[in-house]
DNA sequence: AGGACGACTGCAATCGAGTGCACTCTGCAT
DNA sequence: ATGCAGAGTGCACTCGATTGCAGTCGTCCT
């Protein structure tokens, strides 16, 4: 019957050794100092005792806790699981694991969150919650602290990043728009507080002037959130004061809302309207009429941040980089050529 | 400027008493200990210096980490996020955390994640993965280590559980298609080495009786796991060899396969085949058509088993529980009265 | 022969908080 | 005056693993 709690003291004992050289003969870096027999019988009691070594103890010692904080808005929010996946997946190959939270886009959760976070003594973190001016971003950054931030960036260059090419997809969006033959072309702009909304929104005013084309402001409707409720509003906004036919949303969830609000009018889309989304979040293939939208490589964001940070908790580089990764147009059936 | 680490040592030192005494003076539960001056002048210490407790020193001399380990199969699988949500939110408020990980069912993957887990002393665990007979779960009892099953149960009766009624969300399912008509009524099972697969597969064939109605071999397909890919083509197997007219597939994912199928035939739904599903998982509304099928109560089952789960890591109860949360039938489009 | 060096191993301290035990001191009763 | 209760505080050890330092022993060189 194996013993509830094995100790280093336990194998030492049990290899007839000092604790201090168990410990040496099971680490893989210090294990050279020991000698090869000696090592050899540690590591058998150790493996015989089914010992396990207390990670607790050893943080309390190193200071290393093997573990990275994920804070993201809302795991609810079908665009963060297969990133968080990613990562958990990534961290889990150096034996690492993560401690996610959400903050809802909250500050004061936020914070509360990150002094929790702090207590237990995280090795690293991977921010999907970053705003322009984070007050969470800062006091790591001044402390010191590995971070990497995923999918929205921060102002500043200084610190690692990993995000999906947001102006080649709004590019590819216009070009493949403009390829059908729309002309009058709307916007529904995500959040201006948050990289994404405000990459995107200036990707598009370029991408259009790029064709020669305008984004004028009764084309343009602005969202309070990334939300299916302020993408209905919006879409409704738009119908109300404009003749154009094809809507660019900022991401997939906003453009769900607009055919909800092209429902709601008797409208059709594509015959009436185009929408477009962004990230080709799940089952946006299922859609009525199946969503055009730009595939971002979300588990793939995941591995690459994850990579990044563990090469700066476990110090092999302290180097900042900003991964930038390919983007890939979905054409579904939610874009046609205008019929006015 | 706040130093980098304040240590319980400094508040002491800062309101000129013992670490010791400090300590006492700001745990609730020993307070009473020490002269109420005294204690004031400490917590003032406390809160001047920004002091926090540091968790991994005081998990090594209690034993306890205030952290629950979440086992999941799969994030991305849409039915989990919103019960981890719910799990993480209720545990926050008594300041735990969750630590997750993903099995994919599978076992060795599940034995290294126990492993992990163990060696971080986490104070115990909510399975959403466990399968009849569960290695992993037999070891956590043996062990005396908090547990509670979420969504799927194992065998014992001993193991707090927390699930949705599944024999009435079948039923209600069975009846209303039933009343629209049909009377040749075909299932997709779910794997039957899960419980939620076995229990779903009985309460069909007991609602099916209650009308008189029965089951056939040739209207009954087996999936070997809740998959998309499964559902297609277990749909294709009972399109070629019966003449049903309704499928009640044992959770959306598979329903979301069998819609594939039918247009895969050219066959509509729900004109040539109603069918249902299970869950009521997100976007489930936006299919086409909009599916038929049984919401539970997702966050709360993930609030229920994290305050079991609370009662017993607490020491507040160690009496074994069994919730079962009511279900409610989702009558969208993709259920009609039979037209052959 | 004497010294130097290197390979191993053990000792003891450390990380930060919590707690049993012992001590001091005050106030009160005998 | 002596004793005693009890409040308040400090001392020292504990949790388990890691690591700087010092010691032992054998070998090799001059």
């Amino acid at each position: 019957m194996p013993q509830l709690k094995v100790t280093l003291r336990d194998v030492a004992a049990h290899a007839g050794v000092h604790p201090a050289t168990a410990s040496r003969a099971l680490s893989e870096a210090t294990r050279h100092q020991v000698n090869v027999e000696t090592a050899r019988r540690v590591v058998a009691a150790a493996h015989e005792l089914g010992y396990e070594p207390d990670l607790t103890a050893r943080t309390l010692r190193t200071g290393r806790t093997a573990t990275a904080a994920v804070l993201i808005p809302d795991l609810t929010n079908p665009l963060f699981p297969p990133i968080v996946r990613g990562i958990e997946d990534t961290l889990a190959e150096r034996d690492f694991t993560a401690l996610i939270a959400n903050t809802d886009n909250d500050t004061e959760r936020e914070r509360r969150v990150l002094r929790a976070m702090r207590a237990r003594n995280v090795d690293g973190f991977i921010l999907l919650t970053a705003h322009r001016n984070d007050e969470t971003l800062a006091a790591l950054i001044r402390d010191q602290i590995p971070v990497v931030t995923v999918n929205r960036t921060a102002s500043g260059p200084d610190i690692s990043s990993v995000s999906a090419d947001d102006n080649a997809g709004i590019a590819a969006i216009v070009d493949h728009l403009v390829a059908q033959g729309h002309s009058r072309i709307a916007a529904v702009v995500g959040p201006r507080t948050l990289s994404t909304g405000r990459a995107r929104y200036k990707a598009i005013t370029a991408g259009l002037r790029k064709h020669g084309l305008q984004l004028p402001p009764e084309r343009t409707a602005f969202a309070r959130a990334f939300s299916e409720e302020e993408g209905r509003r919006c879409m409704t906004e738009l119908l109300a004061g404009t003749d154009a036919t094809a809507v660019v949303a900022a991401n997939d969830t906003l453009a769900v809302g607009c055919l909800d609000a092209l429902r709601d009018h008797g409208l059709t889309c594509p015959k009436d309207m185009s929408v477009t989304g962004f990230n080709d979040i799940l089952f946006m293939d299922k859609l009525t009429p199946p969503l055009t939208t730009v595939r971002i490589p979300h588990t793939q964001m995941g591995v690459e941040s994850a990579r990044i940070l563990l090469d700066q908790m476990l110090g092999r580089s302290a180097a900042t980089t900003h991964a930038v990764l390919p983007i890939e147009l979905i054409v579904r059936e939610s874009t046609a050529a205008p019929t006015r």
